[in-house]
RNA sequence: GGUCGAGUAGCUCAGCUGGAUAGAGCAUCUGCCUUCUAAGCAGACGGUCACAGGUUCGAAUCCUGUCUCGAUCACCA
């Protein structure tokens, strides 16, 4: 088995330890990285302190960073001991710091207030863990079991019929960085995508171009080629209105019009020949589509996403219905009279919901049911799957995902659906139809344009080619892109105003790449070695800060893979960043007067460029050298 | 109406598996570039954590109810 129950020992950022019992989704341990020996030793000794002094037992000992304007590294919270240990958590807190003092050299010394037993911790143990992360190349990082099951990540799945705006740009870094952050955690995955390549809506464009675009292409027009189809599927929209118009003034009821409408009947249409295999249609389908997958691709490029594999939706439409018939002698579903297909739900507190037309035709559930089992069937090491939809979908996945545990699947238990907010305008929902939407292309291309513009400014590019530069103008504006959008919870719907530009400064994309720079920076000026570890050496409050910042990494990075959350990983990236830039403003790095301050600082750097770069990767940003 | 999600400073967001005086950024204001990149640093100003109850030694965090916003409840995807 790969899933299994362990004893886990919590750390959020503020160090709160609590041991519970959890069984964790997509679990593999990471001993080593998991269990922080500091805070494990602490526990475990105020245990012992308890039993010695008070003859009690604790079940769990609070932990938390001791707060900065106290003395202290790290807090035992004594009021939760009162359930056990009757009396003043004052002295309590004194007596359990006497003893912790007394037996562990760890803790140099220790106050107590109002009941929190802050506790100063040595020196070298800061200094040792510093060498530990120093001299793992892999901090942070656990490396997946070859043989341990894998996670099949999808996002993106664009519809082929118009360009990619910016709902799917949360989707795509949103999923690519939740991947990215699962492997990191030590899971094998797949990503993937399911392309919407068929359907009435991919006519509607097809019909459109035949109708109105005198062989166009991509090549004559100059225009990428989602872009193109794009146009046509609006160019549809504008004459079936107009033909709804003049029917409603020809007497004809509304509804009938929406219905009735020859270009909307003349689409209908060629659906069917495409679901015959009528060969002009598929042709000009096949010809349209790949010009829109010529676009995507380069819009992926330029978002620097990718996948592993690719479903299409002419492949899988048809899936499904087989799985219906297994699910009927297995009790799950039920026929009704009419032949269609339900599963009753309402004991789980969901309602009744069709998989199976009485027509015998697939709706969207039973393709996602049969999706899905391909799915394993090609990769039969899947262990779960993540699916990266918005929220607007919340209903239709839990369905799903209750229909294949009923089902019998085992990696039924292990699914995720990466549920997201809508990203909105101040104007209100974006829609491609009727032209209000962000493009994707345009937006990072602004962006691109805009860090341009900032860094000219500052003039700081000397020696930078053209060429060097438009690169970098591309790092940073799409790091302040995807920064933005990524350092806010999944769940939270954005509303993107375009009149405000995305900010460069403060809690930013580009203050973080900037500080890297700047760390880079140091790292070419210091022509002395500092390949060795320093020995004995007494830490400045800023640098003992950023050790214990530094050590939280692998936690937060198990944490943002447990929450699926891109912003765990954005957030305390821009702690770490924060507390280097004032250690680095406030404190001489290559003009420190001993020469093992400068070299334990150019160390210290080095290693905050390094977990700094790691974070960013994991956010799909990239850092610059220079900037 | 049922269900799900959100509501924290003027704005954008952290904090939510209960712990000290609720934190950042933007905006506004004050200082700091003859010292490692000022896309920075140091500081000021700014809060009824939607509202009302409850649990607790302790609640932004947990429970109940109410309000506001969004989504969803189709033989649509």
């Amino acid at each position: 088995m790969f899933w299994f129950i362990f004893l886990k020992l919590h750390f959020s950022r503020a160090f709160t330890v609590k041991q519970s019992l959890k069984l964790l989704v997509f679990g593999y341990l990471c001993i080593q990285i998991f269990r922080p020996p500091m805070e494990e030793l602490l526990v475990k000794t105020v245990k012992k302190a308890v039993q010695d002094i008070f003859d009690k037992e604790l079940e769990s000992v609070e932990l938390q960073g001791t707060r900065k304007e106290f003395e202290g590294d790290i807090t035992v919270v004594v009021f939760p001991m009162l359930r056990v240990v009757k009396g003043n958590p004052q002295k309590i807190g004194e007596q359990i710091g006497d003893y912790l003092k007394s037996h562990l050299p760890l803790v140099s010394d220790f106050n107590v207030i109002k009941g929190f037993l802050n506790l100063v911790i040595n020196n070298d143990h800061f200094t040792k863990r510093f060498a530990e992360i120093r001299t793992d190349k892999n901090f942070g990082y656990c490396e997946a079991p070859t043989d341990s099951k894998a996670v099949m990540v999808e996002y993106s799945s664009p519809n082929t019929n118009k360009p990619l705006h910016l709902g799917h740009i949360r989707n795509n870094l949103l999923g690519y960085s939740v991947a990215e952050i699962l492997k990191a955690s030590g899971k094998r995955v797949y990503k993937t995508q399911i392309i919407n390549d068929r359907g009435i809506h991919i006519c509607k464009s097809m019909l459109a171009w035949q109708k109105f675009g005198n062989g166009e292409t991509p090549e004559s027009t100059g225009l990428k080629g989602d872009k193109l189809v794009g146009n046509y599927y609006v160019a549809f929209d504008k004459a079936y209105k107009a033909e709804i118009e003049s029917l409603v003034a020809n007497g004809m009821d509304k509804k009938e019009a929406e219905k009735q409408a020859p270009i909307l009947l003349e689409a209908q249409d060629m659906l069917r020949k495409w679901e015959q295999g009528d060969e002009e249609v598929v042709s000009l389908w096949k010809t349209m589509n790949q010009w829109v997958y010529n676009g995507f691709n380069e819009t992926y490029k330029a978002m620097g996403v990718d996948f592993d594999t690719l479903y299409y939706e002419s492949d899988t439409y048809l899936l499904g219905k087989d799985i219906v018939q297994e699910g009927l002698e297995k009790g799950v579903f039920y026929k009704k009279e009419d032949g269609s297909v339900w599963i009753d739900l309402t004991e789980d507190g969901l309602d009744e919901k069709i998989v199976l037309r009485a027509d015998g035709t697939a709706v969207y559930m039973t393709q996602d049911i049969g999706t899905a089992i391909q799915r394993v069937k090609d990769h039969p090491d899947i262990g779960g799957m993540v699916y990266t939809v918005g929220n607007e979908q919340d209903y239709h996945f839990k369905v799903l995902f209750l229909i294949l545990k009923k089902l019998g699947y085992s990696w039924a238990e292990h699914l995720y659906h990466l549920s997201y907010g809508m990203v909105d305008l101040p104007t209100g929902k974006m829609k491609s139809r009727e032209g209000t939407v962000v493009d994707a292309d345009d937006l990072i291309e602004e962006m691109a344009a805009t860090a341009g513009e900032i860094a000219s400014e500052l003039g700081k590019l000397d020696g930078f080619t053209d060429e060097e530069k438009q690169e970098l103008y591309r790092t940073i504006g799409l790091g302040a892109l995807k920064y933005y959008i990524l350092k806010v919870d999944p769940k939270k719907r954005i509303l993107f105003d375009p009149k405000e530009s995305i900010d460069f400064q403060g809690n930013t994309g580009p203050f973080i790449q900037y500080t890297y720079a700047r760390i880079q920076s140091i790292l070419r000026k210091a022509d002395f070695d500092h390949s060795e570890q320093v020995g004995e050496y007494t830490l400045e409050i800023r640098e003992k800060e950023l050790i214990k910042i530094l050590g939280q990494f692998p936690e937060v990075v198990q944490q943002a893979a447990e929450n699926y959350s891109p912003a765990l990983i954005a957030n305390y990236c821009y702690d770490l960043v924060k507390e280097f830039n004032s250690f680095y403003q406030n404190v001489s790095i290559l003009g420190a007067e001993e020469s093992e301050q400068r070299v334990f600082r150019v160390q210290l750097a080095e290693q905050v460029g390094q977990v700094i770069a790691k974070s960013m990767k994991l956010l799909g940003v990239n850092v610059p050298e220079r900037m």
